[in-house]
DNA sequence: CTCTTTGCAAACGATTTGCAAAAAT
DNA sequence: ATTTTTGCAAATCGTTTGCAAAGAG
């Protein structure tokens, strides 16, 4: 799917465009130079994309979601292994172990399901999975006090999707 | 390409052990049979294996442990994915995306941190991971509700090891 | 101007597949 | 005897790397 009809930023509204400086792209952006990354036309594509789609994509989807050649694969893979570096991506797996990143801006890290069949990504609600988040925060500080660093996580959870069977 | 950690276990003797029967072995034979899958000799020893491993084990590593050539590479991959299929084996992965399997006959299913530069794989104590487990199974539980079928989950923690040097 | 990042091509490792022989039931 | 499973070779897929050109600060 070459979806080439979207501009900039498109999702999240809710108070108008009001100060454009604290939409996700730049808040990405701001952490990109804070790492002392460049910022360049290929990362704010690929920003952009990882801001719209807002949730767990593959690295190919994102590529596709790119217009013609804004990008090359490469450089797509090379930039989300450097976002991921600095923490603005987080990494998880469809069940066949290839990879997806999702922006991580602080807010609203949803836990997910993944469809075994179509690899159709669905989000868990925040209700749902409090306790959860909780559980994995305390596991994490564990650790950290056993001088494990740099610890991170996944928690995936694959089923077969309702409508299909 | 890294980590042979090898945890001393001695399976060998399964004959000297009370009533063999009931041996991690047998019951994941037991699997096989009701699943109408067939015992083979390859089987045998990848099962042997995994059981002697205890822990999520790549499958490079798992062929490495079979004596000689014991099997094919590639029936190592078919047979884990047979395994898989009736849930005789959990998959997880390497922070890489490496697939790892561990043995699952119900009990005692613990959860790792693997080492984000070694992938050496290290159990959490339970203690730890209670809270988490009872999370996580309360969340498949609401997902079964929402007619989510098959749901199984993968769960993991990367971290770089303290050093014990 | 200097250092980072990109594109392209080619390398790579992990996993999968086709098919005939071997083994299990 | 019938059906599954295996081994081998080759293919495939996702991902990584070398190097010179292009772009950012």
């Amino acid at each position: 799917m070459v979806a080439s009809n979207h501009t900039a930023h498109p999702v999240s509204d809710e108070a108008a465009q009001s100060t454009a400086s604290d939409s996700p792209l730049n808040l990405a952006c701001a952490r990109l130079k804070s790492a002392g990354l460049r910022i360049t036309q290929p990362r704010i594509a690929i920003l952009g994309a990882l801001i719209a789609r807002g949730q767990p994509t593959s690295i190919e989807n994102l590529h596709a979601d790119l217009k013609d050649g804004a990008c090359d694969l490469v450089t797509v893979y090379r930039c989300l292994a450097a976002f991921e570096q600095i923490g603005l991506v987080k990494r998880s797996f469809y069940h066949n172990g290839t990879a997806l990143y999702a922006i991580n801006l602080g807010a609203s890290n949803a836990y997910h399901v993944i469809c075994k069949e179509t690899n159709q990504v669905t989000a868990i609600d925040a209700d749902t999975t409090a306790q959860l988040r909780a559980a994995v925060e305390s596991v994490e500080q564990v650790l950290k006090e056993r001088g494990y660093t740099e610890v991170t996580h996944v928690v995936e959870f694959f089923a077969v999707a309702p409508k299909t069977r």
